[in-house]
DNA sequence: AATCATGTAACTATACGAGTTACTGAAAAC
DNA sequence: GTTTTCAGTAACTCGTATAGTTACATGATT
């Protein structure tokens, strides 16, 4: 994996369970069609359960599920759940004994920040349900 | 330094620059006043060179300077200038063998570029020139 | 020629995230 | 109640990206 691989893990996994949603999956098989980790898939699938999208259970028929229909997630609830945000938050760099540093900083956050509230207004105009492609194959079991 | 620094250094370095197009700036001067190294500025710079918006010379009155007007520079093209991209470019995942994450990439992917359109066009409404603060002090000798 | 600037290669230091190992705890099966 | 099977998590390694640094070559001016 590399980079952004969060948020392609997160948004993966909800697209198959917005297909089944009362099927327990366990990290491990998650981690196996993923291709990664199965302490991978329960850190990043651990701040979807915190956000509320998701149930755990442990024990013999324990795994992961959605906490709500697949309708009610979209994929701008994946995104602020990962805490990833596009505009990296700007240090607070020390000490702003600099006027051009203080207007640009200004600035350039207020476009940020604009750029940040389009993007999640566009990620909320999908739900997980929207996302699938034509055929239904692999992972279904 | 950490994160964004090429940017940052860019922009604050040619929000300085505007003021004064005609002077001609050492890296070593440029460096001390942003806290970091002059072989650092010259990398960034010179990526700024190869986009036509400075120009730089050797020697004792050697330095850097604006290649054009200020009010000819926007953030946008500095940006653009240092490509760096806002979206990861998807590192084009192996095998998609699977139509979920297919469907994925492609609505994500699109939803990221028409973004990082809409950061571009947004950068492009301010120029240079317009990044100043309200007093003039450091670093303008 | 001496000086002073950029240009650049090569290396080090650091930060960050993915991946991994190894454990604890909880819930169901037996 | 013991075993099994899952999640939860700490602690570590590893790869990578970038800033920072050293060193030196090149070019321009004095």
């Amino acid at each position: 994996m590399k980079r952004n691989s969060r948020l392609s893990l997160a948004l993966h996994t909800l697209g198959h369970m917005a297909r089944d949603p009362d099927r327990m999956r366990k990290s491990a098989d998650i981690a196996a069609h993923a291709g990664t980790n199965p302490v991978v898939v329960r850190r990043v699938l651990g701040s979807l359960r915190e956000a509320g999208l998701l149930v755990s259970e442990s024990g013999h028929a324990g795994g992961w599920r959605l906490a709500r229909a697949p309708q009610e997630i979209t994929l701008a609830d994946v995104y602020l759940a990962l805490d990833e945000r596009l505009v990296a938050p700007e240090p607070d760099t020390q000490a702003h004994d600099c006027s051009v540093e203080l207007a640009l900083h200004s600035r350039v956050a207020k476009v940020m920040a604009e750029v940040e509230q389009s993007l999640i207004q566009k990620l909320s105009e999908t739900t997980i349900l929207a996302i699938r492609g034509s055929a239904d194959e692999s992972m279904e079991k």
